[in-house]
DNA sequence: TTTAATTCCGACTAAAAGAGTAGGAATTAA
DNA sequence: TTAATTCCTACTCTTTTAGTCGGAATTAAA
């Protein structure tokens, strides 16, 4: 059970753009500095997050990102989704009526899954980017 | 964010053993037909849920497992980090004053991170194995 | 008009983790 | 004596993760 890095730096990145809001747009230099992540490893990330209208870009000199919304309305679901973090630990198709290991049925833990799944993502729904920066 | 088999496997097992509870000890040779998990596998598994006092172990013909504890004492906590399953989303030892990223203080996602480990680790703590054999 | 800063994009790679196999030793009931 | 079983270590194949690399396109500013 786990969460990766291009998770934790999607998230991260996004609060640091939340709690940075300046005039212009921010550049991706800047971010990588501040959080010390890879500026080309970001560059692959803001891809994902502005294809999914998390953040908007402006190209060229002093050109880079500002949020498309107000953090008030970013959830965590949203971003860690974007960048292709799925909380999943059922093991099935959820509307198949097959179970898990090639059974028929669905197996003796299904249920089980299905719940923390609900758990886990009944977390990331209730958090907005905002109550991030609070958190500091 | 995802759960391995490893785990997966080891809570189905138990569940398994405390659904299926009779006479004498149960083989892996059964849970493994009934679960549709390699023998093996679930060799390699039990000696850890074994090294974690979870199942009592017999050996030799009509050997086999069963559980140390009552259904309704054993966590799903315990089984899930029996088998090296760590829920762990905080990228930086907790206890230092370090943060991720080789920064020298706490992440500006920190806190959400130890707040999701809490949420997390809550509902294995709060599950029993007894509560699945009834989920079903 | 040139340059530097920046996003954009696809392909590549090295390392780590996951998922399981393989082989054989030890034990024990029948 | 045999078959069923746990015990234990090591190995291997595959997938995922965590980036790197190279270069194109865009734009503000000198
Ligand atoms: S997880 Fe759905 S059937 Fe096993
Ligand atoms: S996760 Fe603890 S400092 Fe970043």
């Amino acid at each position: 059970m786990k969460l990766t890095n291009k998770g934790r730096y999607a998230v991260m990145a996004m609060a640091d753009l939340a709690s940075n809001a300046k005039d212009g747009p921010i550049s991706l230099t800047e971010i990588s500095i501040r959080q010390n992540i890879s500026l080309a490893y970001l560059e692959q990330i803001f891809l994902k997050l502005k294809n999914n209208k998390l953040v908007k870009s402006s190209r060229g000199a002093n050109g880079g990102y500002v949020l498309e919304k107000p953090a008030s309305e970013i959830k965590l679901s949203n971003i860690i989704f974007a960048v292709d973090e799925e909380v999943k630990t059922l093991n099935c198709k959820k509307n198949s009526k097959k179970g898990c290991n090639n059974k028929t049925t669905k197996c003796i833990t299904h249920n089980l899954w299905d719940q923390l799944d609900q758990h886990i993502n009944g977390f990331f729904e209730k958090v907005k980017l905002q109550d991030l920066t609070k958190l500091n």
